[in-house]
DNA sequence: TAAGTGTACTATGAGTCTTAGTACACTTAG
DNA sequence: CTAAGTGTACTAAGACTCATAGTACACTTA
């Protein structure tokens, strides 16, 4: 359910947290339910507890999960989260359009290949 | 000219090499135009000179710039590299495009977003 | 010749990421 | 009650990157 890139530039408890992020606020998640155990998750991925542990503590801040002593993390749920996380979305997708803009990619290049993108996963189905 | 953010989490070098990049690709910055020196810009930027160093390096290596042994460095011409740099535009935007997906924006709104994203610096110019 | 240029090199400090190991309080199943 | 599993906190160390500091040398040009 979760995969991590060392390859990756962005630190693996990062990775992690994202990957958590997406899960809980698309709703594969469910509130309530219970998150894996920082050991156990630990040795699955092969990292140590304590990255993992840096990854819980920044998903409880930000309001993703919430801890029970003695009992485990559970998923948070929190509709204002599904917005924010989407907002960063359109964040990062302003600055992309800037960057292009810059480049001399025309307006409809944008367009065009955000629809062919957005459905490209879906062909495998058929 | 060039502007950088020690807040930004990407090194500095980095930021230097994606604004020169920028400029030379849209055509700001002409071929076989001179670039500032290693030392005048440290100055400017008030950073270390190793710092532009990689920076030119980087840009050198990547076929941006060349240099002339005693003069300076100069700004290479190659088509190639407007297109290589878009790429990287939509390349950035199919992953933002699967993230959204998996968010549950819907395609449209990636469509809207884009263009009013586009259009947005323009409207200074009334 | 002197000033400006690129380039190379070593060294160092700061910061982050990750791992390692330990410890303690809590809850739950037996 | 006991043992296992849970979160949480802490210190320590190694590896890595980034940026700075300082020096040195060959080249070009006014």
């Amino acid at each position: 359910m979760i995969g991590i890139d060392l390859q990756n530039r962005k630190p693996i408890y990062e990775q992690i947290v994202e990957c958590f992020e997406t899960l809980i606020v698309s709703g594969v998640l469910e509130p309530d339910s219970q998150m894996p155990s920082v050991r156990a998750l630990a040795m699955e991925l092969s990292i140590n507890p304590n990255t993992i542990q840096k990854a819980y503590a920044a998903l409880e801040q930000e309001g993703y999960i919430y801890p029970v002593k003695g009992r485990g993390n559970f998923v948070s749920g929190n509709e204002g989260l599904k917005q924010k996380k989407q907002d960063s979305v359109f964040v990062s997708l302003r600055e992309l359009v800037a960057k292009g803009k810059e480049l001399k990619i025309p307006c409809n290049a944008f367009v065009e290949r955000a629809t062919i993108f957005y459905q490209e996963g879906e062909e495998q189905k058929v």
